[in-house]
RNA sequence: GCGAUCGUAGCUCAGUUGGUUAGAGCGCCGGUUUGUGGUACCGGAGGUCGGGGGUUCAAGACCCCUCGAUCGCCCCA
């Protein structure tokens, strides 16, 4: 017979397992943790929607709809794509199912995306993102609440310090568009002097070729006029809200007046959460308001912020990654004492303990892997611990080891897991009277 | 979509100007040690050299195509 070639997997997907599984879910975690702190209620999203969706939203010319988004016709006949982004299909949720009665309303959700690019480092096209939205809140306060949750993420993921927050306004659209002109007029009258690319984005995005990263681009858009002198007194006052906010809730930013947002909906606040360590990919968390987007998909005017992560992105940011925890190893000798651990086991798992059976391999070899898996304790169970009912309890860390039935075993453990705590709280508390004497020392 | 670099064992890599049977370290399995984590020593399994075509007496090395990875551009989280 011939040999089967094995299908390889599709390009730019990953298939995440071990230690970088470990960074995915502790992202995702300590995400779903923080979001509650704010009161973010979680949503569950269709992986794909009408294609309209995205092509309505983020606007036919932007390159994620004209040549990045995964369309197929369905078996209806129906125009399908998988998501390219969060933000338009939580925008179609939130009409069709009429949570106007919600409002305002603060979601989070994350997940795939998929969009079909070139990979590169932090660059995939399954990839994945955490997404936070507050929609029906026109107020400066929405969009400092937004801010102050991505910058407790980052606090809590460990890796706030080397990234910072860009910040900048768009201004409301009549702000915009005034600001839009001018650049316009700007760069046409510098056309020839503008890169080819710069050239091109002027027909379709004149905005981008603020931050556009080509030499012969830099002095044109450097000298190219700040949104400050179009801003409308509304628009202006606005933003002065969004900083003053940040700064009461020490957030720390800078102001960088050319950056701009890649999709057509954005107004008002633009933010980026920029780290140098990820080469080109450095955005790390991005996002802005978006008050126009939801009457683009035919509901009523309706304002609202959000930003969206990268999960890959943060998880290689990581600097400590959460070992995986067993409690206990359950290490048979035997095939009796085998049949044996099944039963030990599922009583300890019923308990609340997490067990692992290793069962394979020479008895050596066992008790090694045991320690591997960073076991609190191992279980020995042989001829001798059936006949009597005791089994080998052997601290792992101390090496001490005793004879114990299953219930004095789960008293052992609830001391060694509470003696454990302990130390977390310790440290903890240490750390806090550092803190306090350092507040202390400062005033 | 464009440019550049790279694909050799599960992983990280070596392999001379083309020349017999393609190597090392780590990992895996076994032994020294019939039931105790480490170290050391010994042994073993594992490769159609990403795939296809070509040049040559001879290709892992050279040429072409293709697939993939990486780093930029573009775009973007």
């Amino acid at each position: 017979m011939a040999k089967i070639q094995t299908p390889q997997p599709v390009r730019g997907t990953q298939d995440i397992f071990g230690e970088e599984q470990e960074r995915f879910q502790h992202v995702v975690e300590t995400f779903e943790r923080v979001r509650r702190l704010y009161a973010f209620k979680g949503v569950e999203m269709p992986v794909f929607e009408p294609t309209a969706v995205f092509s309505r939203s983020l606007g036919e010319t932007t390159d994620v709809v004209s040549k990045e988004m995964y369309s197929f016709e369905d078996r209806g006949g129906d125009s399908l794509t998988l998501r390219p982004e969060f933000t338009a299909g939580i925008s179609r949720a939130f009409l069709t199912n009429g949570w106007q009665q919600h409002m305002p309303l603060k979601l989070t959700a994350h997940g795939p995306l998929f969009r079909y690019e070139r990979p590169q480092k932090g660059r995939y096209r399954q990839f994945h993102q955490l997404d936070a939205e507050i929609i029906g809140a026109g107020e400066a306060t929405a969009d400092v609440e937004l801010l102050c949750f991505a910058d407790q993420l980052l606090q809590e993921l460990g890796i706030a310090d080397g990234v910072t927050l860009q910040l900048n306004t768009l201004g409301d659209a009549e702000s915009r568009n005034a600001w839009r002109d001018a650049l316009v007029e700007h760069f046409q009258a510098h056309r020839k002097e503008l890169s080819e690319d710069s050239q091109d984005r002027l027909e379709r995005n004149p905005l981008r070729i603020l931050d556009s990263k080509e030499r012969q681009d830099r002095p044109i858009a450097d000298a190219a006029p700040d949104i400050d002198a179009y801003l409308s007194t509304e628009a202006k006052e606005f933003f002065a809200q969004v900083t003053e906010g940040l700064d009461a809730c020490g957030v720390a930013w800078t102001r960088n007046s050319r950056l701009v947002r890649g999709l057509d909906y954005y107004r008002h606040t633009a933010f980026e959460f920029v780290t140098d360590r990820l080469g080109a990919q450095g955005t790390v968390l991005a996002g802005g308001r978006y008050d126009g987007l939801i009457e683009t998909l035919g509901g009523p005017a309706t304002p609202a912020v959000g930003w969206a992560a990268g999960i890959e992105r943060l998880g290689m940011l990581l600097t400590e990654v959460p070992e995986a925890s067993l409690e206990l190893a359950i290490v048979p000798t035997g095939d009796d004492a085998t049949a044996k651990a099944l039963s030990v086991a599922n009583e300890l798992r019923k308990t609340g303990f997490s067990a692992d059976i290793f069962g394979s391999g020479k008895f050596k070899k066992r008790m090694a892997r045991a320690n591997q898996a960073g076991a609190l304790a191992a279980i020995i169970i042989g001829e001798d611990e059936l006949a009597s009912g005791k089994l080998q309890f052997k601290n792992l860390a101390t090496g001490e080891q005793t004879g114990l039935d299953v219930a004095e075993i789960t008293e052992k453990m609830w001391d060694l897991r509470f003696s454990d705590d302990l130390d977390d709280l310790d440290s903890d508390l240490l750390a806090l009277e550092q803190d306090v004497k350092f507040s202390g020392e400062s005033d």
